[in-house]
DNA sequence: TGTACATCAGTGAACGCGCGTTCACTGATGTAC
DNA sequence: TGTACATCAGTGAACGCGCGTTCACTGATGTAC
């Protein structure tokens, strides 16, 4: 990573998802271009296309790697309530990853790749939902409370990100969220 | 409007408008130029200029429709369920304007008509979780109810025009928001 | 009823820009023998 | 250890395109008197 480098890049590839995440960040999704990337990269304008072909195979490796984020967070969650938390945790703390991932107009929404790491996202969600407690009034419907789940979550990270929501949310987005999902299952 | 227009339009803004949706809802809002709306109208590239300035302002004055439209919508609805119904049903039945509303980097999100629109959107939903039977555990928190289903109807209208929601959830928009949120507040 | 004038909406030509894409190329790397 | 060759990553020039913006203009409309 130090000193000059050559003809080669190295490690273009993640160099430009890192750039593009920046970008995102920076302007949204609609100011990307594949050619400043190249230039944040410090490659000539044509080299993206090597590794990507165009612009929704850039974004559609991007969403991959999201979802695959995104499964890794649940897996590593405790218990249903602690999944919600990481699921608006992760929106937060990678936005440009989740602004990608459910904006289908941006990328193939149907390549294997990717559609193979949204599958294991929504295998991770719902293998939490599925170790709530019985107690529960609605413990019948596994499905009914995944949805309701994921909606609540989904709907807080983006309301969170769009800036919709009042200050009196304060700036902590996991305890916000924490205090929502628990409006949902309240019992522990 | 029937008939050869004169060298005026008549209806240039409301035409611009309804052009912007209709390209919203065709190819995401990313599509959108003031050119190809000039062109869908009928009217010389530089006539939106007239009326919006810039991109940014027509997609400040959709916006502001759309809240209008939702606090409307909101206002319509008998109780804190139909309201929820009826968020949904406006994001679904007005996908473009929804889209706008959320999308901070597209519009100047505070431009005076816009913010005053917005508030009043808030003033509905709020009032909606208002009429919330006592009965309910968490009556003692209005706040944290309103926050709890803006998130939930917010999350599940989302994930549904983003395409995200498995098939199994149906095709009828209504019935299944109902459903979710019917989870969130189980009492009537 | 008529005329003068201000205001407004729409025109069309021109500009410069950044973009994606294509293409023949060249430098670097790895592998077979 | 050395050589030949295939493969791959990156180059740089060229292309055409659609975009936003600017500007002097012109046609239409409304209002004052």
């Amino acid at each position: 990573m130090t000193g000059t480098r050559g003809y080669h890049h190295g490690d273009l590839r993640r160099t430009l998802l890192a750039a593009a995440v920046q970008v995102i960040e920076e302007s949204g999704p609609a100011a990307l271009s594949l050619r400043d990337l190249a230039r944040r990269a410090g490659v000539s304008h044509a080299a993206p296309a090597h590794h990507f072909g165009d612009k929704a195979g850039l974004l559609t490796a991007l969403a991959t790697e999201g979802f695959d984020l995104l499964a890794k967070a649940l897996r590593d969650a405790g218990d249903l309530l602690d999944g919600g938390v990481a699921y608006v945790d992760f929106a937060v703390s990678h936005r440009a990853h989740f602004e990608v991932m459910f904006r289908p107009d941006l990328y193939r929404t149907d390549a294997e790749e990717v559609v193979a790491a949204r599958e294991r996202a929504g295998d991770a969600l719902r293998a939490g939902v599925a170790g709530l407690p019985e107690a529960r009034p609605t413990a019948e419907d596994p499905q009914g409370d995944a949805l309701a789940a994921w909606s609540i979550v989904h709907g807080f990270a983006t309301l969170w990100l769009a800036g919709a929501l009042p200050e009196r949310v304060g700036n902590d987005p996991r305890a916000a969220a924490r205090a929502v999902i628990h409006r949902l299952f309240p019992e522990p």
